[in-house]
DNA sequence: CCCCGGCCTTACTTTTACCTTAATTTTGAT
DNA sequence: ATCAAAATTAAGGTAAAAGTAAGGCCGGGG
């Protein structure tokens, strides 16, 4: 299966102008395969052998009802399974998803809606290529790591943590890193209010910072000046 | 995430009775965290913010249209969304459906069929991603275990119960371990409205989970904090 | 019905980790 | 050599958090 519409779909329901619809349905919607079962023995054969990408009941079958076929194919397959139903009662509705079943439409139906749901759901089945967990924010510098989210920096010599300004400083740094940071725009990202004589108290920060992240402090690998102008995180190489 | 049902689902609704009722619902199904909004504008914040499993929208709000917020979310995100309203017609529906949402459901609503489509949904998408069975409800700290099921910490010195706000509280440091997590955000996930005088109230409940899970509360090992950011729980030790 | 006890909240004081200041030294461009 | 920019120190101030105690709410038992 490429795309979800070139999905198999099995219907199972005894009457035929019900069968003709929903295959006109699909096609027009662009499923390429609709094959289709009278009653549950047809149904539970054809499963087995065509295997398809999804299925589609009726409650009400004339050798057995939709909810034990349903159950019993679910024991088998986790493929998408729903419910066609002139029974708008409550306790249908409620025992059709309690047994697992991925909706319950009731007739009579919108074809768009039907086609809406179900191409949703074999989405939802088919590419759960939901965005993997985001691996953790690190910074990586040679042999130091800082992870931002716990505010540890990881170095040869132990852990150390970043108080709230150098997780600032350090943060806005890393997300222009290999760029010029101004003093101005360093300040603007770690305090809330102008800060007047900010001259040094940001180089204070710095240095603390350096004494974190560098292996000596005096002679930053990572954490560089550029006079004038301001300061750099190191680009990361690339091992 | 370890099992679907500590899924966070946000629930956005201008309705505070339809909120409670809903947070209700959820909390005896089981849903561990509920968080909710009441316009657009603090939809987007938490969103961003708290990066919830699920999404429940009402269609209309304060500040906009669910429709078009719940479009811009998918935009950045894939995580299951689903609409609640009270406009059945038809063209609200296809157009809810259109938009990539999961589901549609109109109220009035039964709160049984709302968990049952919700948690099958979450199912599909999380499911898959499910590698590791579902590990115990606790918590191993050193000496001290804590299991969230019967809210009872083990230290060396016999057993201590949680009250519920620690348990909260806990809960939310324990999902976030070894990551800072705000003040704010503390307070969200244990109380409902939001806390007015909260500057202390946390720290007095902080200062009480210190008393049951610390050895020394004084020098806690565990329940860190981190100064004008958060709290941290310590990240797990692997032996 | 009222009292009691557990839990939560408020209000206030004390502590301390972090930030800022300021004074001095070093560096690097011209 | 000169001077401004940046680094370095160490000490003091400050606001965040800790600590403590008392009051309030609510549900269960007498």
């Amino acid at each position: 299966m490429k795309t979800i519409f070139e999905a198999k779909l099995l219907v199972v329901d005894d009457e035929p102008e019900i069968i003709k619809l929903l295959k006109t349905i699909l096609h027009q919607a662009g499923f390429a395969q609709v094959i289709s079962a009278e009653n549950c023995r047809q149904a539970r054969e054809l499963f087995a052998l065509e295997k398809p990408d999804g299925v589609i009941f009726d409650v009400t079958l004339p050798d057995g009802d939709g909810f034990s076929l349903m159950q019993e194919l679910r024991q088998q397959s986790n493929v998408p399974m729903l419910f066609l139903s002139a029974r708008d009662e409550d306790e249908n509705r409620l025992l059709g998803l309690g047994l697992g079943a991925d909706d319950y439409i009731t007739k009579p139906f919108l074809p768009r809606e039907l086609v809406l749901r179900l191409s949703g759901i074999l989405r939802r089945v088919y590419q759960p290529l939901l965005t993997k967990p985001p691996a953790e924010e690190c910074l990586v510098l040679g042999a130091v790591t800082v992870n931002f989210k716990s505010g540890i920096v990881q170095t040869s010599d132990g852990e150390k943590t970043l108080t709230a300004k150098e997780h600032a400083l350090l943060k806005k740094l890393w997300q222009n890193q290999g760029h010029i940071v101004t003093a101005d725009s360093l300040c603007r990202s770690a305090w809330d209010d102008d800060l007047y004589g900010y001259e040094n108290t940001l180089m204070v920060h710095i240095r603390r910072l350096r004494e974190k992240i560098e292996v000596d402090p005096s002679q930053p690998q990572y954490l560089l000046t550029v006079r004038g102008m301001g300061y750099k995180l190191a680009a990361e190489t690339k091992p």
